[in-house]
DNA sequence: CTGCCGACGTAC
DNA sequence: GACGTACGTCGGCAGT
């Protein structure tokens, strides 16, 4: 039989004026001190992880008389009355024992202290040790073979402890402290006696009989004393000793600690404001829903069927998936499944250990389908999008309604940290850490593939992985629903949006390799003659793509100006620096050299870039390549395309647009571009509400025209080249929040001459300025921005202390409903044409986004139509109070579709 | 060898 | 210090 674990007897009454004096005056907002409660639930919780089993029982004094007050009324008489400020938090106090489940014990008519000593002899009476937790040196007459005494320094007094701490045996303390007296009980003791005599003359005689009885022995003024006041001592010795027979309504075996009532205790904490309690209290409870989950491999298909089965049931299905690629079509090596928050299975399908039963891959997929298909079963994951392009592969359809847990998360709060995939997640909502991927795998060198990872170790992490998006799910639409802008985004906009994102990427744009390799062969050729010049004047070989040795040879070498170092002690070597360099010393014998840098960088930007890396992406089979987006990245809404990245194909320079024209339509079909003219403008006019600009572009006028019509106060007709530029950089300038400064900058004119222009433009633009005023006051306000269809975007800097962060939040927050109102717009837009090009059925394809613009590849007898229908829609997606106007292009390649 | 960061440059 | 949002390449460096 196991050995009973000792008792802990915590002494509440010694805790309350610990905790009191140990902790700094805490107090809630509204001003009630709580440091004495904190302090008791902390060490509570120490005395709880140290003694993990044990019961804990927590006796307090109860309020009123004892019994030795009535035999003495002198007792404890002298104590000085107890502080407010602690008196006030006794009740709380109680009330935080109980619900943490510990047993409270007080008993009028005694003091704590020999409730404690009951219990004690009751535990040692039964063989149970008791360690009594306390500060109160008197407890040491408890301590014996079983009994134990933890002080607040926690230190462990047994028997020999106490022979060591007071020089006298536990059953001698009793007289000890008769001898000794105690001031602050106001017991009487022997005057001239301390702990030195008492224990001297207990050793000597054993006990106060002993000593009585040999009193005549004792000499000096100490002697005299003690025979003066002899009489006293049976009463201090009454008053020292603590009892321990008091009736108590429970015994030692019936005061059980029960589980915390997590309920009361919540509230009480937050009523307390314990907010790192209250994240403690939340994260212990997940963990114990947590460790109760079962996570089941499914390994045949019976367990399969019965999974399926509960998934119908439960009408919605969390799904993560592992897989590899074989000919270019994915294979899938385990799927992760859950449908409620205390389960979750991996189905194991492509592990390669030959011991463990699997699936069937086929039959697998056979009972995947049916519940993917299935209409009536909602379908939760982390990024949709990739699942919906895996199954495609599969001819598998994801139906039912889809909640992107990565996608709410990101409407819910684009910047959210730790961005949104589930790892984040879960740290986030259910205050859990997941176990990674890579520890399965691990990286790098020795990484291993998925299937050759432990099939118990995949289905901790896969069903984890499928539990946690299930389980924060909920959390997720119950944030969003409390916002209903915020809810129709994901509804309307973002969850439409992923499926014909996952469309646009399986179906790719054609890439003519051919075009690109050419270019590449050319671009080898003139970088290596630029190289050659550059070593020749330079008379050394170096890295021209080296900004750091290029430093060396432009400043140091070559003697060229340098440009004021940068705060990492660099000298730029940035392409507008180079440019002016060579612009302003055209008599410099070795100017050719920063003009060689600039064609340098050019040749090989879009060699290493574009001309070398594209075709690398063509699957062979297609001649297609096919990008990602990612929706949940960028704070303001807007998308982001990668590997490759085809929204930053080259379209400024003549070189740069035979990139372009690499990209190129289906056997008889054309490229068609739209996009949206100035629309960052057109929704910044409409946001300021600003009269001026919001008629220019009613009457369809070039808008930098008429802005620097206004602003320089031309005639609409004469405006030049040169004023039409300036009025372009501040028109943009202002929807980045520049300053004049950037504008000098930018234009190359002086400060001066910048801020003037800066102040025509308000005073023309009078609602722009008024805009941008009452924007950075609401953002200081709400911490966030939003865009006209109340997507929101948080400024987490914009109460920093550092003056650099604030300003780029306020930058921000002048851009972002900007911006991220003109990529709700495209969003709109976007889903609005794939349906209209579903419902008509149009061979055309959109196979491009590029912020606001989409490409089509288009048979050649659709252009027409696909013009008309997509025009109609486009210019109908903003509800704006300016028009929305598209620039069509169509072409044999993307270059000549502009 | 790997991973991270700064500098640079491309797009909207 | 000074203009918003992205991604990719390179060199350089610190760590393995």
């Amino acid at each position: 039989m196991n050995e009973l674990k000792p008792v802990i007897l915590v002494d509440g009454s010694t805790y309350l004026f610990r905790a009191f004096h140990a902790l700094p005056p805490l107090q809630t907002s509204k001003g009630e001190p709580t440091n004495v409660i904190r302090g008791v639930v902390m060490m509570l919780n120490k005395l709880q992880a140290d003694f993990e089993g044990s019961n804990i029982v927590v006796v307090f004094d109860a309020p009123g008389k004892t019994f030795r007050d009535e035999v003495f009324p002198e007792y404890k008489a002298t104590r000085p009355p107890i502080d407010p400020d602690l008196l006030s938090q006794i009740d709380d106090t109680h009330d935080v024992v109980r619900a943490l489940g510990h047993p409270l014990v007080m008993v009028s008519g005694v003091e704590a202290d020999d409730v404690i000593g009951t219990l004690a002899k009751q535990a040692a009476d039964r063989g149970q040790r008791a360690v009594i937790s306390t500060s109160d040196k008197d407890m040491s007459q408890l301590v014996n073979e079983f009994v134990s005494i933890l002080d607040a320094k926690e230190n462990v007094l047994d028997v020999a402890g106490v022979n060591e701490k007071f020089g006298v045996q536990p059953d001698q303390i009793i007289d000890f402290l008769a001898l000794m007296g105690d001031k602050v009980d106001n017991i009487p003791g022997i005057p001239r006696v301390g702990q030195k005599t008492a224990a001297k003359w207990l050793v000597q005689y054993e006990s106060i009989d002993g000593i009585l009885e040999n009193q005549d022995d004792i000499k000096g003024k100490v002697g005299e004393s003690l025979r003066e006041h002899a009489d006293q001592l049976q009463q201090s010795r009454f008053l020292a000793t603590i009892k321990c027979d008091v009736e108590l309504e429970q015994g030692i075996d019936e005061l059980q600690n029960e589980p915390a009532d997590v309920e009361s205790l919540t509230e009480l904490y937050e009523k307390l404001e314990f907010k790192s309690l209250l994240r403690d209290l939340e994260a212990k409870e997940a963990n114990l829903e947590y460790d109760a989950i079962q996570f089941k491999t499914i390994t045949d298909e019976n367990l399969l069927k019965e999974c399926g089965k509960e998934i119908a049931n439960a009408q919605k299905v969390s799904l993560v998936v592992e897989h590899t690629y074989e000919h270019n079509t994915p294979r899938l090596v385990g799927v992760g499944l859950c449908c409620s928050e205390g389960s979750g299975f991996y189905l194991p399908l492509g592990h390669n250990d030959v011991t463990v039963q699997q699936v069937n891959h086929d039959l697998a997929l056979h009972a995947l389908r049916a519940v993917l298909e299935d209409e009536s079963v909602d379908k939760i994951g982390n990024n949709l999008k990739s699942l919906i392009k895996l199954f495609n592969a599969h001819d598998i359809e994801l139906r039912g309604t889809l909640y992107d847990t990565m996608l709410m998360s990101y409407v819910q709060n684009s910047v959210a940290s730790g961005g949104h995939h589930i790892g984040a997640l879960a740290n986030r909502f259910l205050a859990r850490e997941l176990s990674e991927r890579k520890t399965l795998t691990g990286t790098g060198k020795k990484q291993i593939a998925f299937g050759d990872v432990d099939v118990g170790q995949a289905t901790q992490y896969m069903a984890e992985q499928a539990w946690a998006n299930f389980t924060v799910f909920p959390q997720l639409r119950e944030a969003l629903e409390a916002e209903p802008d915020l809810l129709a985004l994901y509804v309307d906009v973002e969850e439409p949006f992923m499926r014909v994102l996952g469309r646009m990427e399986l179906d790719g744009v054609r890439l003519d390799a051919t075009v690109l390799h050419n270019l590449s062969h050319e671009l080898s050729e003139r970088i290596d003659t630029i190289q050659q010049q550059a070593f020749e004047l330079a008379d050394e070989k170096f890295s021209l793509a080296s900004p750091k040795q290029l430093q060396v040879i432009l400043y140091d070498k070559l003697e060229l100006p340098a440009p004021k170092a940068t705060k990492t002690g660099n000298r730029s070597t940035a392409e507008n620096i180079l440019r002016d360099i060579v612009l302003y010393n055209s008599d410099h014998p070795y100017v050719s050299m920063p003009q060689l840098v600039l064609d340098y960088r050019n040749a090989t930007k879009l060699k290493s870039t574009y001309s070398d890396q594209l075709p690398g992406y063509i699957n062979p089979q297609t001649g297609r390549v096919h990008t990602t987006y990612d929706q949940a990245n960028a704070t303001t809404g807007r998308l982001a395309s990668s590997n490759p990245n085809l929204q930053n194909i080259p379209i400024r320079t003549p070189e740069g647009r035979r990139i372009r024209q690499a990209f190129v339509p289906s056997d008889g079909c054309l490229l068609v571009a739209a996009d949206y003219s100035q629309i960052e403008l057109r929704v910044m006019a409409h946001l300021s509400g600003d009269e001026g600009l919001q008629s220019a572009f009613a009457a369809g006028l070039d808008i930098h025209r008429a802005t620097a019509g206004e602003v320089f106060s031309i005639p609409y007709e004469a405006v030049d080249d040169e004023h039409r530029r300036r009025a372009k950089a501040i028109n943009f300038g202002l929807m980045y929040g520049m300053s004049a400064f950037g504008l000098a900058r930018n234009l190359a004119i002086d400060q001066v001459e910048a801020k003037e222009h800066i102040e025509l433009y308000f005073e023309h633009y009078p609602g722009i300025r008024d805009y941008m005023d009452s924007t950075r006051e609401a953002a200081r306000k709400d911490k966030f921005v939003t865009t006209v269809f109340g997507r929101r975007i948080y400024l987490n800097q914009i109460d920093s202390r550092n003056f650099q962060l604030r300003q780029g939040a306020e930058r921000l927050a002048i851009n972002a409903p900007v911006q991220g109102t003109a990529a709700d717009i495209i969003k709109r837009a976007t889903i609005a044409v794939d349906s209209f090009l579903a419902n008509n059925e149009f061979k055309t394809k959109l196979i491009l986004h590029v912020h606001d613009e989409m490409v089509f590849d288009a048979p050649e007898d659709e252009v027409d139509r696909l013009r008309t229908g997509v025009e109609e829609i486009m210019c109908n997606a903003g509800e704006l109070n300016v028009p929305l106007t598209v620039d069509f292009g169509v072409g044999a390649n993307w270059d000549e579709a502009h």
